[in-house]
DNA sequence: CGATTATTTCGAACATTATCGAAATAATTC
DNA sequence: GAATTATTTCGATAATGTTCGAAATAATCG
């Protein structure tokens, strides 16, 4: 068994990360913007879309781009958005994950763990 | 492009599954459970090592149970819980990623998906 | 610089969730 | 069936999160 070493968020950080993922609208922005692909969209053009607009939108971005799944870049005056749910959401996996049966006497024979 | 019929959740699902893993306390307990492995623990143990207790892990077990991340079964005057969240937190992974770059002229360069 | 467009901040109102203790229910043992 | 152990329900209180509109800030354009 190698022991890779892909890092885990701690405990704090990845409860927030879940939290940001925990509204419907959210995810809704999220998805929106990972279908839009890595050239992302712009914030007025996000909320159009996941029919979120102003300071809410503004309020929800902020949650995502502080758990890490959104990256927010200036251009001219507009801001620009796009999704980095890829590494994030596989870290967020692994966090729940790792440690599997750590605790356990049985072997995990029933589990798939990718 | 083999398109694989995985199922996904509905949006609200996902929601709802994403908010229950958005909580130190409920993350903590779901950890527990899969260091634990597919023997589970008692509600009582449960409580003593995630160091929450009474009507609030009720609340929390609640939650997660509803998420389908865990799963409860009755022995005897105590009732045992177990992650099931392997499969779970695979399918939430397909919901964020779902659809990457559908709306993108671009071709997905630059993310690895797995 | 003044006008325009894009986004954020602030404050308030409202809604949801968390936490706790006491009493209630469920299952077991003697 | 009374006593014991394990968990849940209930109701109250506190803490967080959501949503909105109006005013404030940022960047560009004429």
């Amino acid at each position: 068994m190698k022991q890779e070493s892909h890092p885990t968020p701690p405990l704090t950080l990845a409860a927030a990360s879940f939290a940001a993922l925990g509204s419907e609208q959210r995810l809704a922005v999220l998805r929106t913007l990972v279908r839009a692909g890595p050239e992302g969209l712009t914030i007025g053009a996000l909320g159009e879309r996941a029919e979120v607009t102003g300071s809410t939108l503004t309020h929800h971005l902020k949650l995502l781009a502080a758990a890490g799944l959104v990256k927010q870049e200036r251009q001219g005056r507009s801001i620009i958005c796009a999704a980095v749910a890829y590494q994030e959401v596989e870290a967020l996996a692994r966090f729940l994950l790792t440690e599997c049966c750590a605790d356990s006497t049985a072997p995990c024979k029933d589990h798939d763990h990718g």
